[in-house]
DNA sequence: AAATGTACTCGAATCGATTCGATCGATTCG
DNA sequence: CGAATCGATCGAATCGATTCGAGTACATTT
């Protein structure tokens, strides 16, 4: 029994405009695809049928199981979309992102990596996935994706057989800003990193943080300054924000006998926070202490950031163009971006 | 012919798993969803199976078609992703929506109103639907959506017969706070309005807005200062952005002959580039300018912002619970919530 | 021992569309 | 005039899972 007047809730099915037509299921299919030879005397029929019918078109789901496509690629970010979307560089990424899979008519579906939420990584009706900033759990939920057998691109993310990896040049960067300080004459430096492993939670960097961190991001960019600087102290923000660069300056910057004169932090968001830590402690900048970002975020905060830019969009679109590589079977080609210094205001010579 | 070895592409069925295990299809389902009774031997018989077979799980696309449902909730946002996210109000009322819906085990799908795509508002796999901050083609969207029997909820829209409407004080929240500036004495004001039409550019607010206006939200606040001026210089941001307020500020404010002494802005994010406008010019806040936002978005800007602040979390909350209850089969529920004046330091006594 | 009940398991229909091969009538060609 | 061709249409299989009613085997009750 399909659809019938009585029936108030369910909506009118192909096969009924079909009827209504006087045509079969196929025909009028046809008619709609446009794919197929149709006369323009039924396709008009069925179109009116359609019409009459309130017909509002072949039913995604049917279409999705009958094709074995969704039309839909996954995101996977962060736990908290809040966090993940306090963060430029994702936006930026998101939105490049955006760009290439619309062209494509696919649709992006926001998941989260959380604990039990593995239940949407692996159910969710998705044809491909990018996975963005993850790093907890990203061998098994890669895992579970390619049981899936779902063509999966991962940014700035570690190696992972039958992922396409977009690359960043997250450590040569980050060497490359140290090396910058460095230069500068500063001798005692300070990092203030992204979350590095979870739960995400403010703290000092510990001297072993290597065993326990998880974010590849992070870690990189910490092995980054490694290659230039022997030692230095650290402090693991808890977000990518303002407010967490804040309490990771007052942190590092608090005590005048281990104070660094230089800073270098992981994000352009949390170097904005520690120009405002300084600014709370009366420091100057650049002249008492140097600060140093990480994106190129170009974020108001009335100086010139020195960072190193990072082309977060062309990041987003290499990724979709990737995932519309192998959504058309053909072969993706895996990319790193490269990052560009940019000396600003906020930085300067190492004063005795 | 189902899956075969030698096929390396096509991943194994139910089907398959039953076979395998000994069983039928339908007992496998039973044993893999777990409704029903299925002894435990049966049990894990067929999950040793899948497991052997390198089983997936269910395909979600068969899922949705069998369920007629997907799991899965549309959010059409404004046109470029790009600015939707950089409102901070827009990503905490994501932020809201996913926590509802998330523990529904409901994903979010990102649509625009422009899609002309495969997977659009016409054509994607999805539940329900969320408008956020929608205008142009409102009354479109949800005729399209109404003729696919879609549960709708729209975010600060105009009432439309059929759509679940999560409301916010817009027009008695600008009330309140020109009342605020008038009552500092302030008689010459200026306002920035968020983008009023399509396409969004930047421009003087002209005299006969209410006729080409479509943007529900930057009208309800127009008409919230106008129950209290008569007449006001406008000007309408391209974007709801740092960058934009500038812009406008420096429009309104250039000309010292024609100077207000109070800005109005319609979200935070152009008040902070009010504050950098009139910064650039040389007016001092409050003395010589004040100014005052919209949404609460305490965005770090030296200044503490006055502003009427809502509850955006909570409204994303309302339209996740709204939607899980449509769901569900119940009556959703109608919000609307308030807005709360918050005194900040940007708004002060209008020297003659 | 028959009857009633319980605990599983199975067959078959169904969800709504797409698609391949077959059919059928009409036109064209040899 | 018969055959080949072509365009339009139809039938039936298929995508992969869920679900309901029916059936079977075994345990419990009387």
């Amino acid at each position: 029994m399909t659809t019938e007047a009585s029936d108030g809730v369910s909506r009118p099915t192909l096969a009924d405009v079909a009827a209504a037509a006087g045509v079969s299921p196929s025909t009028a299919s046809l008619a709609f695809s446009g794919a197929g030879p149709v006369s323009e005397a039924t396709r008009e029929r069925v179109h009116a049928a359609a019409q009459k019918l309130n017909y509002a078109g072949p039913d995604p789901r049917a279409q999705s199981l009958r094709r074995g496509r969704s039309g839909i690629v996954g995101v996977v970010m962060e736990d908290r979309l809040r966090d993940a979307f306090r963060d430029p560089m994702n936006i930026a990424m998101l939105d490049g992102l955006a760009d290439e899979t619309g062209t494509a008519g696919v649709g992006l579906l926001l998941l989260t990596e959380t604990g039990d939420a593995s239940v949407s990584i692996a159910s969710a009706p998705m044809d491909a996935v990018v996975l963005i900033g993850c790093s907890t759990s990203l061998a098994e939920s890669v895992a579970i994706l390619r049981q899936r057998g779902l063509p999966i691109v991962a940014v700035e993310a570690e190696e992972l057989s039958g992922v396409v990896p977009i690359g960043l040049e997250n450590r040569e960067g980050s060497a490359v800003i140290a090396r910058h300080l460095l230069q500068l004459g500063h001798t005692r430096i300070g990092v203030v990193t992204l979350p590095i492993e979870r739960p995400h939670r403010a703290m000092r960097l510990s001297r072993d943080w290597r065993q326990t961190a998880t974010s590849e991001v992070t870690i990189q960019r910490l092995l980054g300054v490694q290659d230039v600087y022997e030692s230095f102290d650290g402090f693991v923000a808890s977000t990518s924000s303002i407010d967490a660069g804040i309490e990771a300056g007052l942190a590092l910057l608090r005590d005048p006998a281990s104070r660094p004169t230089g800073i270098l932090a992981q994000s352009d968001l949390l170097a904005v926070g520690v120009l405002r830590a300084a600014e709370q402690l009366g420091l100057a900048v650049p002249d008492e202490l140097s600060v140093a970002g990480f994106d190129g975020a170009r974020i108001d905060s009335g100086y010139d950031l020195t960072t190193m830019v990072q082309p977060a969009v062309q990041k987003g679109r290499a990724a979709g163009r990737a995932i519309n590589a192998m959504l058309a079977g053909e072969e993706p080609e895996p990319v790193t971006f490269t990052v560009v210094f940019h000396r600003g205001n906020t930085t300067g010579e190492a004063k005795p």
